[in-house]
DNA sequence: TTTTAATTGAAAATTATAAACTATTGACAA
DNA sequence: TTGTCAATAGTTTATAATTTTCAATTAAAA
């Protein structure tokens, strides 16, 4: 089962109907895997296979995407939100952020290096950790 | 030297003007230390010591206490951006927040926890770190 | 095929924030 | 203390991201 497949059985399973735009919107997520799109982004991208698309109809697949859990919003503070695709279910927020200051690239860090800590944080704040948004930020190699 | 002085002088070093709005707008700061305000509850909040002030006044003060490092942006995904004031200068960006999923109570988590990770960080990707922003999302005490 | 609730596109509405513009004022020099 | 002037204030208007409304369309179960 691909990914466009096991999205199709999310949505379906979820009670939602499965249509051309969100097809051709999760088509583009899969094909930008790695960048972290704003939904005027992806609305661009879309338009190109499906010219007649409305920018709302990206902004609420999107809503139901994240209540899929299929997607993560990413905020980078600058104005928007972006999003990036779970593609392995279970590690979707188990990644952090580098964001370089001078060239503003984004680094995906993919350990996950936080277990140590969030289980101090449990003990100490008796506090359940479900999910965490880490995001560092400097300057990465190329700007020093 | 009290809080409100030491951002008296914060600001005057660095030749901006204390009004009487942005005492206003430092005191309700000093005096909600432990909450995350809006600019709009700032707003509401001055306005009863200083009614004719007006809400670009406050967006403005607030850009010019985030330049001179008084305050610190905080983004809760709630549509807004929240600031919480700097009381010790060095460490205003070490420390954490825990969200509670249920009753959207934030807690400070004072310690930080990240020096080893950064150091891995840094090691690893080649990426000098200056700032973070780390965010733990889960359920408290109270609402287990 | 029929039926119906979900979904769509287009346009208008909201919301947070910033800008523009003129009047006012804080702070320093005289 | 007063005069000066750039910085700041309030008001209004603009902008940009996102949401809502609503009539028309459509996916998918019966």
């Amino acid at each position: 089962m691909n990914n466009m497949e096991i999205l199709r059985e999310k949505l379906k399973q979820t009670g939602f109907k499965i249509t051309p735009q969100r097809r051709a919107i999760i088509e583009v997520l899969l094909q930008n895997d790695a960048k972290h799109l704003s939904s005027e982004q992806i609305y661009d991208l879309v338009k190109v296979d499906c010219p007649e698309i409305g920018l709302a109809t990206v902004y609420r697949t999107m809503q139901v995407l994240d209540e899929v859990g299929a997607i993560s919003k990413l905020s980078l503070d600058d104005g928007c939100i972006r999003y990036e695709i779970n593609l392995n279910k279970e590690d979707s927020h188990n990644h952090h952020h580098l964001i370089c200051k001078k060239c503003s690239k984004i680094i995906e860090v993919e350990e996950d290096l936080l277990d140590e800590i969030e289980q101090r944080i449990e003990k100490i704040y008796k506090f359940d950790i479900l999910d965490h948004d880490v995001k560092f930020y400097g300057i990465c190699e190329n700007c020093k």
